[in-house]
DNA sequence: CGCGCCTTTGTCTGCGCTTTCATTCGAGTG
DNA sequence: CACTCGAATGAAAGCGCAGACAAAGGCGCG
């Protein structure tokens, strides 16, 4: 017959208190309870120290979960991104969660491996995980994944592309605009031969801007592209695929990224050939090892740590305005180093 | 005068349909319908069929923070990580998110920039956030926190660290023993002036384990370190504290990870060091760039991936079965490549 | 034809919190 | 001194779902 007494039971675990353990030990209502948690200015100096020590001598936690419920917020961000093995996603991501958290959001992350169908039914999950705001990369999505979006109502920004036309709010930079630069830099030092190594196409509005903006600005300069692979996006995989494209003898290879360019700087050098006398390679990112490779890797730099912060702001601020979110074009910049040197007029 | 019929009124957006709005409209009980939801058997065939239809024909998507409430369950992980800026972490934390999705469950990711005060914090938004179980790095951390995390009973897994006498269950590998085959290698090709660039030693259990482990084989060899240096994870701070570090005239320089290694590396080659002839560089984690530098790196390779992989498993295991989270030690292999190869014999 | 049993279904409570609305109390005002 | 107004507080109604419990229906059996 052991009775509880349900006034002098304390709570069977840290953080197993409710807000009625609090009430009731603070001698306050939860509803005040609830304003001292929300820094509400309703509350009496007296009842906010009282509620207060309460907490303390409790340890009590809010349950976020019935925070959500109740005010169909959840103070929580979601990114649904390609994966985290490459550097600059997870570059981006980095910065994402660093200024959600510091504007009070969390984060869910889940990572689709590059898989349309995958991705969609991760951002499904996101919609029902509750996120108030979502992260997505590029704007190659199907119009059913796309249509939920739209009609939830929930404030989405993507980034790593900007382009005016696209369905929702993006937050990054012009993927074809950025390789014009490199181009003309590549041209201008007499590279004519330029062999193009992609990263995967399909499902991949990057790869595919970054592939045509090549393109097209090789024909404003009357040329064409000697060669055009694709391959996946690792260093193994880029280097087996660069060793097939340097048979054909180009003098400059404009890689897809600088993970791919990292594996055609690997596969040059097994085939003895010199970077940037016999080719030049390039690459797009701008990681941190780009610069202290050996030749130090000419690449456009993304501002994917400035990319991240501004999306996680501008969907916050979105969400508290209750305001669409507004799209971001950010810029990128060519950074010439050594791998696409070559003394000017030499051909 | 509008008057809204209760019963035919649509929900007003795609995914703003609740259980009450199915079950009306399959002639059930929301009963049922979480029934239906929730793969019970007891529910029979045509009832089962309405119900999904049902489902469709609203787009109707449960309420995530409403099933915590009720089940006091969340189907989400956490983890807490000093960056996703090292690929090293990034990798095992793909692996994790990637498990742990495949087992039906979420993960919020929280970014501590290697702050044991912020970690704290970032643990205990984890517990409020109601995460079933907690992927840590590392056994570093303060008694206060610590004791929020047992008495909390939330199951939690410290990965990248295997110490029997851990307070929390481990998953990894030990750190200081992964170093000894490293020292052996590197004596018995004949170096013995060895230096060591460590990383952050304050709070970082890891990186002190992997320098007193150097420390303590080279003892066996009846050596000591010609110089220990303390440097930040960054190959560009690394490189600066390389240079330093080479002034000593060291035939070896045992770092503390591969980003730490790479910056060393480019240390070497901006100082004129021959790597492997005047100096050996090695690294730990085996990151996939470090195969590729030249020259390639020797290093100890980390299972981030398994490690992540497992610590996932284990933790919903753990969870699904109501049981304490298991220790699993992993091992570490040295890779030898030439960035610290030496012909037998010479000194 | 009636009984009990098993399968299927529905009703209803509660998870922990926010928030509306009503109430109380005290101070200020005519 | 009665009255109004504002500040502070509490009572209570959900938020959307799961699950305990009760009830209803169908079946075979005697």
């Amino acid at each position: 017959m052991t009775e509880i007494k349900p006034d002098s039971s304390e709570p069977p675990r840290l953080g197993g208190a409710t807000q009625i353990d609090v009430a009731r030990r603070a001698g306050v209502s939860t509803a005040t309870v609830s304003r001292v948690l929300n820094g509400s200015p309703l509350v009496s100096r007296a009842s906010r120290e009282k509620v207060e020590a309460a907490i303390r001598e409790l340890a009590y936690m809010p349950h976020e979960a019935a925070r959500s419920l109740a005010t169909r917020r959840s103070r929580t961000l979601g990114a649904v991104i390609p994966t985290l093995t490459n550097a600059i996603f997870a570059a981006g991501v980095n910065a994402f969660e660093d200024e959600a958290r510091r504007r009070g959001h969390a984060l869910f992350i889940a990572v689709s491996n590059y898989d349309p169908v995958q991705e969609g039914f991760l951002i499904r999950q996101m919609v029902e995980r509750g996120v108030d705001g979502l992260l997505l990369v590029g704007n190659d999505r199907g119009a059913e994944g796309l249509e939920m979006l739209v009609s939830s109502g929930l404030r989405c920004a993507c980034a790593w592309a900007y382009d005016e036309a696209a369905p929702l709010a993006n937050i990054g930079f012009d993927n074809a605009a950025a390789m014009a630069p490199l181009v003309d830099h590549l041209v201008a030092s007499g590279r004519r031969r330029v062999a193009i190594l992609a990263g995967v196409l399909a499902g991949n509005d990057r790869a595919r801007a970054r592939l045509d903006g090549t393109v097209a600005r090789l024909a404003d300069h009357g040329l064409a592209p000697v060669a055009v692979a694709e391959t996946l996006y690792s260093i193994r995989r880029a280097k087996e695929a660069a060793r097939a494209l340097l048979e054909v003898g180009p003098d400059a290879v404009v890689c897809g990224n600088d993970v791919i360019a990292l594996g055609a700087l690997a596969a040059a050098r097994a085939a003895g050939l010199g970077v940037p006398d016999d080719v030049a390679i390039t690459g797009v990112d701008d990681l941190p090892i780009s610069a202290e490779m050996d030749p130090p890797l000419t690449t456009v730099r993304i501002p994917a740590e400035e990319m991240g912060r501004r999306a996680a702001a501008e969907l916050i601020a979105a969400i508290k305005e209750d305001r669409p979110v507004s799209s971001i074009r950010l810029g990128t910049r060519l950074v010439v180093r050594r791998s696409s040197w070559r003394k000017p007029g030499a051909s």
